[in-house]
DNA sequence: CTAGGGTTAG
């Protein structure tokens, strides 16, 4: 920086902090602070609020702790705890020139070997309440809710004699959050009460919250009731968030004219739809089996020059056509979305599989098994993973479906055994005896009964539970070849 | 992505 005549400031650093962060660097994290007070400059109170996030956003909630403990006791020899930490942690890259780059802006922090004494902070950095409502969003993340409720007691304790510790309107919807995000909306609820009392006033946000937590809950009248009260009594303006989640809440109870209400409410108040407006509305189309009522919602958000038609749209299209098992049209989709320049990931293959599985078309599953095993096979799911293994069990394409079901093991994925001994035991009623067949055939019977052996193995049916019989599984397919 | 704790969709 200093080649272009300005000098870093404490902002600059809790830019660098964030950066550090983005880039997975643990260990520079540590060393930033080290390296500010060593150039002379005096760290702010978001520096080191910058330091808590930045661990809370690796998941280290013991060394954010640690961090927001040194701050309570009013330390100032805190380069000591970094210190500590850095040693700590291998910092791990990918990306060599990013971190000769990252390296280089926080460099002098470098391990200096046999070193002397570290600098002291100027003065104390007590934490308030963004440091404290950032360690909660890390219990919250962990699923710790019952941490994150013990914060806020401690932050009401604590701001008797320190006022920068009391709750405001974020803390109080963090807490909110991590109730909702546990189901538990009797508590979530009176801690909206809780606000009330201590004088603090909820906002948009906090409602949002709220009503989303009913909304998945399904409680859509619970919802509506606090969503009038939002309006009416508190006289909070809801917002395009409000009306996507009550429309969700609508999708999620199979009321696609309720979303669509919720959805024209909104543009008659004035608020203009975003981009998840429109897929919102998608996919009331697309889940109660009207896929085409859904593409003309996809075309007028083409046409809305406030939104962007994204990777969620397309897929919600996919989707509804899917959903009817309309794999050709789905398709088509899918190629007009490449030459748009997006790709198909997880979601959009989920939605296919789905599909195939619907119209029964099996010879299709092995194709798009290909394409997710060249594509997306690191990102895979129990959705995608587990469908494309149902039609291959299903089309008795037991050598494919051994492939797919030891790659969710593999990702820890447990197939539906339960189910496959169910199908299989189904199938074996209808595998009989074939006579009269050629020899090329027989010989591929041979390869397939093979195959559907191992799947029995792997299913842990006995080996003798069908005994010697031979049978056969052409009926279960296209005339001619085990494609698999 | 936009410095900075909280919300919606494959």
């Amino acid at each position: 920086m200093g080649e272009w005549g300005a000098a870093p400031d404490a902002l600059t650093y809790n830019v660098v902090i964030k950066m550090c962060a983005r880039a997975g660097r643990k260990g520079l994290v540590a060393r930033v602070l080290e390296r500010m007070l060593s150039s002379g400059l005096a760290p702010c109170a978001t520096t080191f609020h910058s330091l808590v996030a930045a661990f809370v956003g690796f998941g280290d909630i013991p060394t954010a702790e640690r961090i927001v403990q040194a701050m309570r006791e009013e330390r100032k020899d805190i380069c000591l705890l970094f210190r500590a930490i850095a040693m700590e942690c291998d910092d791990v890259t990918d990306d060599e020139q990013a971190a000769a780059l990252l390296d280089d802006i926080v460099a002098g922090a470098k391990p200096e070997q046999g070193t002397d004494e570290l600098p002291l902070l100027p003065k104390a950095y007590p934490p308030n309440a963004r440091v404290y409502t950032t360690l909660m969003k890390g219990y919250m993340n962990a699923c710790r809710v019952d941490d994150v409720v013990a914060v806020l007691r401690a932050m009401r304790r604590e701001a008797e004699t320190a006022p920068a510790s009391r709750p405001d309107h974020v803390t109080y919807t963090t807490v909110i959050s991590a109730l909702v995000a546990a189901g538990d909306m009797g508590r979530a609820h009176a801690v909206l009460d809780e606000m009330a009392a201590a004088g603090v006033p909820a906002n948009r946000v906090t409602y949002n919250v709220l009503l989303n937590g009913y909304c998945q809950q399904l409680q859509i009248s619970k919802a509506k009731e606090l969503f009038e009260e939002m309006v009416t009594d508190a006289g909070i303006q809801p917002g395009v968030v409000t009306y996507n989640t009550l429309m969700d809440g609508c999708v999620l109870t199979d009321d696609s004219a309720g979303a669509l209400a919720f959805f024209n409410e909104m543009r008659s108040r004035g608020i203009a739809p975003s981009t998840v407006s429109y897929t919102t509305l998608m996919k009331a189309f697309a889940l109660s089996g009207q896929p085409k009522v859904a593409h003309k919602v996809f075309e007028e958000m083409e046409r809305d020059p406030r939104v962007t038609v994204d990777r969620a749209a397309w897929n919600m299209l996919v989707e509804g056509y899917c959903r009817l098992g309309l794999v050709e049209t789905a398709k088509q989709v899918v190629e007009r979305m490449k030459e748009r320049g997006v790709q198909p990931d997880v979601a959009t293959y989920g939605s296919l599989a789905k599909g195939i599985a619907v119209a029964r078309k099996p010879g299709e599953a092995l194709v798009l098994w290909n394409e997710v095993q060249e594509r997306c096979l690191e990102e895979a799911d129990e959705e995608l993973l587990g469908a494309l293994a149902d039609v291959c069990v299903r089309a008795a394409f037991f050598k494919k479906a051994l492939e797919i079901v030891a790659c969710m093991e593999e990702k820890g994925i447990a197939p539906n055994k339960t189910r496959y001994r169910k199908m299989y035991i189904e199938m074996h009623s209808r595998m009989f005896t074939s006579k009269h067949a050629s020899q090329a055939r027989q010989d591929r019977r041979r390869e397939r009964k093979r195959a559907a052996e191992a799947f029995k193995f792997w299913l842990g049916l006995p080996n003798s539970y069908y005994g010697s019989s031979e049978w056969r599984v052409e009926p279960l397919l296209e005339e001619g070849d085990d494609p698999s």
